[in-house]
DNA sequence: CTCCTTTTGTTGAAAATTCAACATACTTCT
DNA sequence: AGAAGTATGTTGAATTTTCAACAAAAGGAG
C-alpha cells in the first residue's frame, strides 16, 4: 500500500486516468495532488480474481479503477453469480454504498485482470473539513452526478433483466450496447458465462439462443464480438 | 397549478410531509418557505391512475410525493408491465433523471391513489444562481445522499429479481421486507398483479407459489399482510 | 509442440414459467 | 341489497429454462 504523500512522484503516472474519472471533473491537474493528500488517497494492487471489496464488509472506501478492469458481483446462498456491473479504468465504484454511514458492503467487487485501485476513505469527502481543502463541494457535487448516472445505469440493467426470455435479454442488452456504442458492430465486456450472470440466466441456454439467432441471420458473433444485422 | 408565491398559506399544511422528506435535511422550517420560492416550487394533483411523468418526455423535474402513493413502472414493447419502485408521501422520485442535462425519462409515475405532487425544476438545484437563497449546497448533498439510497435500493430490487424461480424471488423480497418493518408481520405497498410486475414474474404462477408456501406453513397471509412462519 | 486448463457449444431430460381461460371472492357504486 | 367491475385463485397445455454431462475449441505454460 503506497501513501502517495511519501511518494508523490508515482501520482503523476495516473494523472491521465484521473482526469478521465467524473470523481474529479472540474478540478484542476494541479490542484488534484494537493486534494488527493488531502483526502489520504491511498493506492493498491490486485491480481486476477483478487477481492478489491468483499461483501459483508463495512463500506467506507471510495474505490477508484486506475488499471485493469473488475466486475460488481453478488453471490446468493446457492452459489449463484450475478454481475451487477463492470468496472474500467477510470471509473469509481462502491460509492452509494461508502455515502451511507456505516452501511454493509451488498457486494463483491471482483479483479478481472491485474488491476490498481486507490481508494477515498468517504468520510474525508462527506465531512467537510474546516483546515482542509476546499475542493468537498465540487467533489459532492460529483459524487452526486456520478450517482445519478449508476442510477440510470441500474435502470437499464432492470429494463434487461426484465424481460422474461433469455432471448429477449440478450436482444434488448445486445442493443443497449449497440446504442452506446454508436454502431451495429461492437465488443462487449463479457465472455459467455459472465454474460450469463449479467442477464440472470442460464449459460448454455445463453449459447443455444446466441446460435439460433445467428442461422436466423438476426446477429453475427465471435467470443465477445458482435455484429447487429 | 397553484404557484405558492401567490398563494402561501397552502404550503403550510404541507410542512408535516416535506419535514420528512430527506431533500430538506438541515433545513428549518421558517428557511422553507424561502427556499421552495426561490426554487420555483409548484404543486399539482393527480387522480388514480394519472401519470405523473410519461416516458420518453424530457426530465427536467424532480417530484416529491406530498400525499397518496405512486409507482415507478416501464412498458415494453409486448405491454409488459414492470414496476421499478413504490413511492409514498415524503418521498422524492425522478431525481436521477433530472440530475442528468438533456436526459430523457426512461420510466413512467403512475398516481396509485389521488396524489399532490410538488415539482421543482431541476436547474434550480444544480445551477447555483448568485442572487438566491443560500440552500444549494445543502440540497445537493441531500440530493446526493437520496441518490445513494436508491441506488442501495436498486441492489436490493436486483437481489431480488435475480432469483431463478418464482419462490425464490418471493421469498427474497419477503426476508427485505420483514427485515425493513423488524418483524415477521408485516403488509406490503403490492397487490398480487403489482407484486408479479415487481418480482418479474407471471400472477397465477405467483398466486400458486403463495399458496404452496401457505400449505408448507413457510408464511400465512391475507392480500397484501404476510406473516413469516 | 504438447499437455493441461479454461471456455464454449451441444444434447436430452426434468423442472418451472408462461399463457389462456375460467371460477370465485371481494369492492364499489347506485 | 344488487349489479358491475376488479382482484385473486385454479387448472392444464405449451413453451422455456435449468441442470448435468460431455464434446469440441481455444488459450496458456512449460
Amino acid at each position: 500500500m503506497l501513501n502517495f504523500q511519501q511518494k508523490e512522484i508515482f501520482l503523476k503516472k495516473y494523472f491521465d486516468v484521473l482526469k478521465k474519472c467524473s470523481l474529479f471533473n472540474g478540478i484542476e491537474e494541479k490542484d488534484l495532488t494537493i486534494m488527493l493528500n488531502c483526502l489520504g488517497a491511498k493506492i493498491d494492487n490486485f491480481d486476477k480474481k483478487y477481492t478489491i471489496f468483499a461483501e459483508g464488509k463495512p463500506a467506507r472506501y471510495i474505490g477508484i479503477l486506475l488499471s485493469g478492469t473488475a466486475q460488481i458481483i453478488q453471490i446468493d446462498y446457492f452459489g449463484n453469480r450475478s454481475i451487477l456491473s463492470t468496472v474500467e479504468a477510470g471509473n469509481s465504484f462502491a460509492e452509494a454504498f461508502a455515502c451511507n454511514d456505516n452501511s454493509i458492503l451488498p457486494i463483491s467487487v471482483i479483479a478481472n485482470e491485474p488491476c490498481e485501485v486507490m481508494f477515498i476513505d468517504s468520510r474525508h469527502i462527506l465531512h467537510t473539513c474546516t483546515n482542509c481543502c476546499g475542493f468537498h463541494q465540487q467533489l459532492i457535487y460529483n459524487l452526486m452526478k456520478e450517482l445519478a448516472i449508476k442510477n440510470i445505469a441500474f435502470h437499464q440493467k432492470i429494463d434487461v433483466t426484465s424481460k422474461r426470455t433469455t432471448r429477449e435479454k440478450l436482444l434488448t442488452y445486445l442493443n443497449h450496447q449497440s446504442k452506446k456504442a454508436n454502431s451495429n458492430r461492437f465488443t462487449i465486456p463479457f465472455d459467455r458465462q459472465s454474460l450469463a450472470d449479467y442477464l440472470e440466466v442460464d449459460r448454455s441456454g445463453l449459447s443455444v439462443e446466441i446460435g439460433k439467432l445467428k442461422k436466423e441471420g438476426v446477429l453475427d458473433s465471435h467470443k465477445n464480438y458482435f455484429e447487429l444485422l
